[in-house]
DNA sequence: AGTGTATATGCGACAATTCGAATATACGGA
DNA sequence: TCCGTATATTCGAATTGTCGCATATACACT
């Protein structure tokens, strides 16, 4: 197959995807601009995380394409680049309190016995 | 909210999730998984990458519970621990597929003019 | 016990990421 | 034009991840 390529480069750009997703903060911050465009000044305070912190993550989703800034005066309104991106989010969210869950019905089968 | 730190925790978790996905071998190796339990040979045959690396990468998901090892006689067999990891990572791929598709499309409209 | 195939691990070099602190830029109003 | 608020960027230190190479372990068969 000539698309042997094609398909590495794909999983090179996924890989990426996924790096981007690879931080508590950035999660914290894509489900937040889940519920529309907001300025940074609410994702500060929403986040509890200092200026500076929230605008790098920004920074970094923005250079990867995951989000879009626009300026509304003096602020800046973030937004989701693909609404799916919080589709996958959920799914690997469900694994993990699923995962928990078992582990915790496990711990008290054994703590009994 | 008292499970604040509940939430927290959770996108910490999420987010080592996210990490295992992010290297272009490991979502390969997810992928090939997902047609069922497979020996490391053909994983190594398969990415046509050095077996090190092969076991290197499965070690990794292995101690992070995304893929479950069982030995069969000589040889060790490796599959999904919950096979929702692909539904999540789908996701992610088809959102690149369609970037990629904009972009290309812009690039002809834009290399028209 | 010894050999061959299958798989895992240890190590060192290198690249990438994250954070806090400080500072820089942008914009609206007086 | 100067100020205050909002946001972005730079820098250096610390941490973490990846790879190749070499080597170690496990099992089947003789």
């Amino acid at each position: 197959m000539i698309d042997l390529e094609r398909k590495r480069e794909l999983y090179r750009l996924q890989a990426e995807l996924c790096q981007t997703l690879a931080d508590p903060t950035r999660l914290e911050l894509l489900e937040l601009l889940g519920e529309g465009p907001r300025p940074v000044k609410d994702l500060v305070r929403a986040t509890g995380q200092r200026q500076a912190k929230v605008s790098q993550h920004l920074a970094v989703m923005r250079q990867r394409g995951m989000v879009v800034a626009e300026r509304v005066g003096t602020e800046v309104h973030y937004s989701l680049a693909d609404p799916r991106i919080l589709d996958a989010c959920h799914i690997t969210r469900q694994m993990l309190i699923d995962r928990l869950r078992r582990q915790h019905a496990l711990a008290v089968v054994v703590g009994g016995e």
